[in-house]
RNA sequence: GCGGGAGUAGCUCAGUGGUAGAGCAUCAGCUUCCCAAGCUGAGGGUCGGGAGUUCGAACCUCCUUUCCCGCUCCA
């Protein structure tokens, strides 16, 4: 089947099934917004618990934090995020290309400075031994003529960025006769800003209103609160802050289903290293996290690193955690080294010392960061896409059969246990109730009499339980009950005591634990 | 945001200007009893929304919205 194909099915299935809605689907829905269904949010949650409980729980040194949606409107200048969300855009009309302009600018200014090195390389060739590349580059008349038009076009193009002047801006790109790379046409349209912050009004009337923003990322709550959390918290560096929440990112195109989601949940954790040792910390927390996607056994040929080549404003070493989405390799996770540009930016900006005192040194420093930021969106896609299976059967007769299976992780599963009585009548489903009524409190069960003892495996099936349990007429006698796995369709009879036990060691998390712990 | 494609029942889709359909699903009853069984019946759609053309629009035109694909960005 065409992986194209395979997602669409699998947007369907996850409507179908109640993991994911479109978000005000009645009212014709809204743009890359959706919400988790009945399944979907156990699912989500159980992805939260293994994050959460695999850094705060496993790690002494770890701690949680839930830190606020609003925040101090500075905070986003200090973080960057008030320049660096803004793009400028500009479109070609005749290829319909979409360009950044300052990029455009920026490779114009990069065109002078290819044309200077020529000028300097040809001369070069000319003079041989004697040559003086200072002198002539401070002499040569076209160099000159160069220089000058790179000079005044990088003052402009600043000035134009510092003021958000985007008539300016286009203005550039027009004097220079900046050409569309692919269609060669000069017919631009205007330049606009897509702020990507949401931005709302803290206030209760407009005139006393704040202009404040929805947090584009979780990461600046656990820097704001970094020393109190370290002071409170008696914590030693090395340490690292985790939170989950939601964040908000006005995406001028957001699309594929949840992978990018206008709305959306990441878990981020900060782990804050003294100064020197943050690629040592990198390396750590890039194996550490990668072990715990692996964990989930959905083959390790799934995964890879990507490097960034290019590295963000904040960073000195950053890395994705990619899987193999039916949509190609994307990423799921983000590991950087944000040195102390976040604390430091913080310290300029606040005025207040975000310093860390180290006992053993007797030296006052900003810690480094390392940071692990991945989004539960994607990892919810990432388990339910890996777990989406059809499959061929073949029944007793000979003939073809077909089912859908969600092979999750027993530990992921929303619903763990199916319970069923084999007929409706004959004291079964009372008997079944009662086992039942003992497993609720253990595990998320579900009971169901309705159908065939088929058709009722086939929709656990579909829904990813891992466990079914038929209660018959020989449990009436011995209290015995038929197991069911859901990946091998294989059952066992045993006696409904032993069921706890069976069932809590597939799934529980202490296994997936183990599996990462150091 | 720009370009291309699409939107009919919960799901998959048929229906090319003349009374809105099928299969599956849902609900009730009967029958059967360990891998999507059968019979009977029921519910469910202002055909994404709005406007226009027409005696008459799911179908033609315009606007709008949502989804999918490409451009850009990113968790």
């Amino acid at each position: 089947m065409a992986q194209e194909d395979l997602f669409k099915k699998l947007v369907a299935h996850c409507k179908e099934y109640g993991y994911v809605f479109p978000s005000s689907e009645i009212y014709d829905g809204l743009a890359a917004v959706y919400d988790y269904g009945q399944y979907g949010v156990e699912l989500k949650n159980n992805i939260k618990k293994y994050w959460w409980d695999s850094l705060v729980r496993l790690h002494e040194n770890i701690v949680g934090l839930d830190s606020a949606i609003f925040m101090h409107p500075t905070i986003w200048k200090a973080s960057g995020h008030v320049d660096a969300f803004s793009d400028p855009l500009i479109d070609n009309k005749n290829s319909k290309k979409r360009y950044r302009a300052d990029v455009l600018i920026e490779d114009q200014m990069a065109k002078y400075e290819g044309k200077i090195k020529k000028e300097v390389e040809k001369a070069k060739k000319r003079f041989g031994e004697t040559f003086d590349e200072a002198q002539f580059i401070s002499t040569n008349p076209r160099v000159l003529a160069n220089k000058e038009k790179l000079e005044k076009l990088h003052e402009r193009f600043v000035k134009a960025l510092n003021d958000s002047d985007l008539v300016e801006l286009r203005q550039i790109i027009v004097d220079e006769e900046i050409v569309c790379p692919i269609s060669g046409s000069k017919n631009w349209t205007d330049v606009r800003q897509f702020n990507l912050m949401f931005s709302t009004e803290m206030g209760s009337t407009a005139e006393s209103a704040n202009r404040i923003f929805l947090r584009p990322e979780t990461a600046q709550g656990i820097f704001v609160n970094y020393l109190n959390v370290q002071k409170s918290g008696r914590m030693k560096i090395p340490f690292g802050i985790a939170q989950i929440g939601k964040a908000f990112r006005n995406e001028i195109v957001a699309r594929q289903f949840i992978f990018r989601m206008r709305e959306f949940e990441q878990m981020e954790m900060q782990f804050f290293v003294p100064p020197g040792s943050e690629l040592e910390w990198f390396s750590y927390w890039k194996e550490t996290r990668m072990k715990w996607h692996r964990a989930l056994g959905f083959g390790d040929e799934k995964y890879r690193f990507h490097d960034h080549d290019k590295l963000a404003h904040y960073a000195n070493a950053a890395t994705d955690i990619e899987f193999e989405f039916p949509f190609g390799f994307k990423e799921v996770e983000g590991i950087h080294s944000r040195t102390d540009f976040d604390l430091g930016s913080h310290q300029e900006y606040s005025g207040k010392k975000l310093q860390y005192f180290d006992p053993e040194t007797n030296k006052n420093y900003v810690p480094f960061v390392v940071e692990t930021s991945i989004g539960v969106d994607r990892m919810f896609l990432q388990i339910i896409s890996a777990a989406y299976t059809e499959e061929t059967l073949r029944k007793e007769d000979g003939s073809a059969d077909s089912r859908v299976v969600l092979k999750l992780p027993p530990a992921m599963a929303p619903v763990k246990l199916a319970v069923f009585p084999l007929t409706k009548k004959d004291g079964l489903p009372e008997k079944a109730r009662t086992i039942m009524n003992q497993m609720k409190f253990d595990f998320n069960c579900q009971y169901e009499e309705k159908d065939s003892i088929g058709k009722r495996y086939r929709r656990q099936d579909a829904i990813g339980t891992p466990f079914c349990i038929t209660i018959d007429h020989q449990t009436l006698e011995d209290d015995t009950v038929t197991i069911r796995y859901r990946d091998t369709m294989e059952q066992d009879r045993i006696h409904w005591s032993k069921l706890q036990e069976i069932i809590q060691e597939k799934v529980s998390m202490r296994t997936l634990f183990e599996t990462i712990a150091d």
